[in-house]
DNA sequence: CTGAAAGCGCTAACAA
DNA sequence: TTGTTAGCGCTTTCAG
């Protein structure tokens, strides 16, 4: 059943039916008689020939890098929350990590398919740039800082530096780091250049051997701490990019009874439920994740009715959350 | 730009064109200057124009009661997998547990926005099963099995009863059980009856004051953990039908100074990437969740292309996970 | 294999 | 306020 056959069947015009479903400038009576028609008939517009014609798809894609994270799904369920109650439906596209998928979908993009972009990569190359500068539609970075766009980010640098303070502080001497892709400018980059001040304030050297690349995984952080700890050189304290890195620290400490914080402390960014559920409580950067997502989906909200040329890059703090893996005397 | 300038652009009928990005029932001359108009033009072909006539809108409306669950995240990796290897998107739909918003995406999802559904919900009422069995295209039930539609669900039943049975055969004799809504049928009754068929096997009788329905969460775990250690009877053995609930459950007997597994043994299901990082490494049954979104989106993309009459309902199996949580001697 | 032309179902401009 | 009608951009007959 299509427009006009409702229209007929409710005793009314099409543009009646039309504006019923947008505007509403119509009178009661008919709007009763659609109102009847329609629980009888169970007629439903439909959304693509209307987009067609009104070239707005109510409809936001996002793009991310895996859903089965707790930081990526606790921005999405912030993005998810304020944009479905503007009446938005989210397009996902999960890319898996793969680089092509974050490229062709930003193409997909490029056709009239959403009214808006909010995009959580964690490295940004040339091609995304121009792709996103050749954008139909808005877009906002979530989780990353890229300059000439609108952006919401954390302050990873921050967030690292007070971390490793509070290790210093408590008397470390030989820290380590266990960090993330330095192509990703916030959990890579920045995290790292945080640490490197803290160190750098408190005249610690960096030990080039104490420092491990990992990947986003438990895994990953436990061989990395498996190399440290096999260096002659013995660390007093860890800093990790993520809490799953932590993680997986720990449990190699745990397997070759290395005492958390008496021997070793430990502290990451991220503060993700896992890190108090962990044998020894896990001290943390907390980030405020959903906030992202919420700010995020608020500033698309807000560049899809009526796009300012301005750039705004919003940077959310941080809190620390100290708990035993730190807790030196 | 639309089809009718770039068909002229590039020196070509508009026919040549929709071939081109159909069937493809075109010669290589024309290919080649289409493809060179494209690279020059940056033109995009509508994806609404295109549903309007074709009636495909290749998108899946997937709906689900929140993100941010580990269980839920893997199942929607593996269904994101499966459709986009095959050029479906997602259009994702997050009810925050909100009966209405179900409904109501439901309905939504009737007008021709998708060419197929995947549902993950928790609780099923006669609207559910009035509404989907209206739905125009195929529709599919993940984690759940709801008679007279297509589903994919686990077993568990199964799961629940080989947890508790394991811990009886270690000589658990005062078991206690923490639930969830048994409005669920999977994850409230279903591993209620296998917790209790254990029991019943072993002439266990139950004993009501150490059974609690909890929530989804390690918080309401914790709570009534509370409850049951502050009965008369202690018990030696608690079945969580959740491994979050089993870990606010650990966190409970760790401020309490309650020994696991010596003085009380924990099994749970799901087995989350957390249960091995707990304190006490936590015994739980694994449920294929990935591997269901994966069966559940091809079974889906079978009915999308020429659903058959006859419903299947597929239920995966188990593994028993044994860690250090039951390992009474 | 090709192009012209008739819609798909809806919205919006326009005239009433 | 209302109804008529010309498109929106594309696909798909149909006749060549």
């Amino acid at each position: 059943m299509n427009i006009t056959e409702f229209a007929k069947a409710a005793g009314v015009s099409v543009s009646a039916v039309s504006r019923y479903f947008n505007d509403g400038y119509l009178s009661e009576d008919k709007r009763l008689k659609i109102e009847a028609a329609l629980e009888s008939t169970g007629y439903m517009p439909s959304y693509s020939a209307r987009t067609v014609r009104s070239k707005v798809t109510k409809l936001v894609g996002v793009i991310l890098p895996k859903l089965s994270s707790e930081s990526i799904s606790r921005v999405t369920e912030g993005i998810s929350e304020v944009l479905g109650a503007e009446g938005f439906e989210l397009l996902l596209v999960n890319t898996a990590n793969d680089y092509n998928r974050e490229i062709s979908s930003l193409e997909l993009f490029r056709q009239n398919r959403v009214d808006g972009v909010i995009l959580l990569a964690s490295v940004f190359t040339d091609l995304h740039r121009s792709l996103l500068s050749k954008m139909r539609v808005p877009a906002i970075i979530v989780g990353q800082k890229l300059m000439g766009f609108n952006c919401v980010c954390h302050n990873d640098l921050g967030a690292a530096y007070s971390m490793t303070k509070l290790m210093l502080d408590k008397g470390a001497k030989v820290p380590a780091f266990i960090g993330a892709n330095p192509e990703d400018n916030a959990a890579g980059r920045d995290r790292r250049l945080g640490f490197e001040k803290a160190l750098a304030e408190a005249g610690i050297e960096l030990d080039k051997s104490l420092c491990e690349i990992a990947k986003f995984s438990m895994e990953s952080g436990y061989e990395k701490a498996g190399r440290i700890f096999t260096q002659k050189k013995k660390p007093d304290c860890i800093f990790c990019a993520t809490d799953n890195i932590a993680a997986g620290v720990m449990l190699y400490c745990r397997e070759n009874n290395i005492r958390i914080p008496d021997d070793v402390m430990i502290g990451a960014v991220g503060d993700s439920r896992m890190g108090r559920l962990l044998y020894v409580p896990l001290s943390s950067v907390h980030l405020h994740y959903k906030t992202a997502g919420i700010e995020g989906a608020k500033m698309l909200l807000n560049e899809m009715k009526g796009s300012s040329s301005v750039h705004r890059i919003m940077q959310l703090e941080y809190d620390i959350i100290e708990r035993e893996s730190t807790a030196r005397l």
